[in-house]
DNA sequence: CGTTAACTTGATAGCATTCAACTAGCGTGG
DNA sequence: CCACGCTAGTTGAATGCTATCAAGTTAACG
C-alpha cells in the first residue's frame, strides 16, 4: 500500500479549475429516483468543496479516523475495505463517480473501516458543517441521500451473498454484472463493456478468492479480461446473457429505476 | 412508563394489550446516542402501529414485495435472508426488539431479500405514510434513523469481512460475539452469555458454511452452545476474552457509544 | 412411546489455497 | 539504448479446508 498523502487546501489549480462544479452529475443521478426542486439544486450547487487527486493505491480515511469531511468521487475508481491481524484484506465496495463512498461518517464518528484509491482518481471533500446545513434545511436532499445509504446497503447484502453462497465462477461473474450495469448508470460503459479499473489482487480480495483462482476462473467466464495491466484499459463482454446467467445476477438490488416508496 | 391511548388498526386484541406502548425502547435506544427533544418523543409515541405475533420460521416480507408498512420487532428474532436458484440460503442479518430490519422498504420500493422469523416473535407495523410525517417533520428524528441504516450498513461490511477472510472458527466466533454485544444493548445478555435464537442450520446460513461443518467448529470455541434444540434457551459464556481472540473482534463497527460527528 | 427436528459423527470427494516457478509489459537509470 | 527490476498475470503441483453423503444419537412433543 502506497504512503498515504496529506490532506490540503487546493495546492493543485489546475485539478480546481477542472471542476469548478463537481455537483452536475450527482444531481443527475439523484434526480433519477428522486423529485428536487430548483431550490434544492441551488444548495447542493453552493455546497462549499475541496477538490484533490490522488494515486493508485493511496488511503484516504483509514480506520479509527474522524473525519470531518465527506468525499464525493469525480474520477476514477475507490474502494473501501478492511485488513485483518494476519493481512488478509476484505473489500467491501467499490466506488465511481457521483458515490459518496463515506457518508456514513457524516453519522458516525469513527471510521470502522479504509477508503483508498484503486486507481488515479479525483475527489471533492464536502465537510460535515455544509452537509448538516443542507440535510435539516433541506429534507427532500436528505431523504435522497438516505435512500443512497439504503442503495449501498443493499449492494453490500448482495455481495454477502456472493461471498456466503456462490461459487467461485458465479462470484466473479456477478461482479462483472454488476459494475456494467453501475458503470451504465454515470454513462461510462454498458452491458458490452465498461472501463476496466481492477487487478486480479483487487478482484481476489473483493470476492473473498486468492489471486490464482481468480486467474483461473476468469478464464472460464464469457467476459475475460485477457492479460497484463488493465489501467485506463477497457474489459469487452462479448455474451451479457451468458455473464448474467453464469451469475445468477438480478438487477433489482441495484435500485436503478424504482420509484421511491413514499 | 406513562400510560397512553393510542388509536390503531388493532386486530389481535391479546397482543395488542401486551404492547400498548411499543415505542418505550425504540426511543431508549435511539437515545443512547442522539438527542431528542420532547416533541420527537410524543411523535414517536403516537406513531400509528398495527401488532402481530408469528411462529418460528415464518416469511414476513418476500423478494418482489412493495411493503407499504415498516416492521419493528418488539420480541424475539428475525433475519433477513436471500434464497438463490439452486435453494442455497444465505442469512443477511438477525433482528432484535428495537430494530427495524425492513427501513430500507421506506426508501425502496420493491424489496431485494426476504424478512422473516427465527423463533416466535412479536413485531409491530408502522404505515410508510406514518414514517414520512415523522421525518418529514422532526428532521433530528430522520437523522437518528438514518444513522440506524449506517449502523445497520457497517454490521453488513462486517459480515463481508466474516465471509470473505475469515476461517469457519471465526466467523463463528465472530457472530457470537457480535450478538453478544448487541443483545447487550437491549437488555437482554452481555459478555457472559445471552438468550439463544439459533439452530445449526441459521447459524450455517449466516456463516457460509455447512451444517455439519458448523457443528465441529462450534465444538472447538470457548463458548460451546451445547447439543440438542436452543429454543428459549441461553448460551454461556465461559470466556469472552478467548472468544474475542479467535474472532478477532472489534466493536467499533456497532458504533454502540459513539456520537454522531455532526 | 413413536415421531420428528436438531444435532453429531465418520468417511469421502472436491474446490480453493498455498507454494513456487515462470512470462510479459513497463519504467528507470546507467 | 538496453539491462534491470518491478508489477501483474499465468501455470503446475501439493496440501488442506470445507462440502457432501450417510448413518447414527439426543431431546422434545403429542
Amino acid at each position: 500500500m502506497a504512503e498515504r498523502q496529506l490532506h490540503s487546501p487546493v495546492t493543485r489549480r489546475s485539478v480546481a479549475m477542472r471542476f469548478q462544479s463537481p455537483f452536475g452529475s450527482l444531481i443527475k443521478r439523484l434526480q433519477r429516483t428522486n423529485i428536487l426542486l430548483p431550490d434544492d439544486l441551488r444548495a447542493i450547487e453552493n455546497l462549499s468543496f475541496h477538490p484533490r487527486e490522488y494515486k493508485p493505491g493511496t488511503e484516504i480515511v483509514r480506520e479509527g479516523d474522524k473525519p470531518t469531511q465527506c468525499c464525493l468521487v469525480v474520477e476514477g475508481c475507490l474502494n473501501r475495505f478492511n485488513v485483518l491481524a494476519d493481512g488478509k484484506r476484505q473489500v467491501l465496495s467499490f466506488n465511481f463517480a457521483t458515490d459518496i463512498p463515506d457518508l456514513q461518517s457524516f453519522h458516525l464518528g469513527k471510521m470502522d473501516h479504509n477508503l483508498g484509491t484503486v486507481t488515479k482518481s479525483v475527489v471533492v471533500f464536502i465537510p460535515h458543517d455544509s452537509l448538516t446545513d443542507l440535510t435539516s434545511r433541506h429534507p427532500r436532499i436528505a431523504a435522497c441521500l438516505w435512500r443512497e445509504t439504503h442503495v449501498d446497503a443493499a449492494i453490500s447484502r448482495q455481495w454477502m451473498v456472493n461471498l456466503g453462497r456462490r461459487s467461485a465462477q458465479s462470484r466473479l461473474a456477478h461482479l462483472l454484472c454488476e459494475q456494467a450495469l453501475r458503470l451504465k448508470q454515470i454513462g461510462v460503459g454498458d452491458e458490452t463493456g465498461f472501463p476496466w479499473f481492477f487487478t486480479q489482487a483487487v478482484l481476489a480480495d473483493a470476492t473473498g478468492l486468492s489471486v490464482v483462482h481468480v486467474t483461473r476462473r476468469l478464464q472460464e467466464l464469457p467476459a475475460i479480461p485477457g492479460r497484463g495491466a488493465f489501467d485506463n484499459k477497457r474489459l469487452t463482454i462479448p455474451g451479457w446473457e451468458g455473464l448474467v446467467t453464469v451469475a445468477g445476477f438480478d438487477p433489482t438490488y441495484l435500485h436503478l429505476d424504482s420509484a421511491p416508496a413514499n
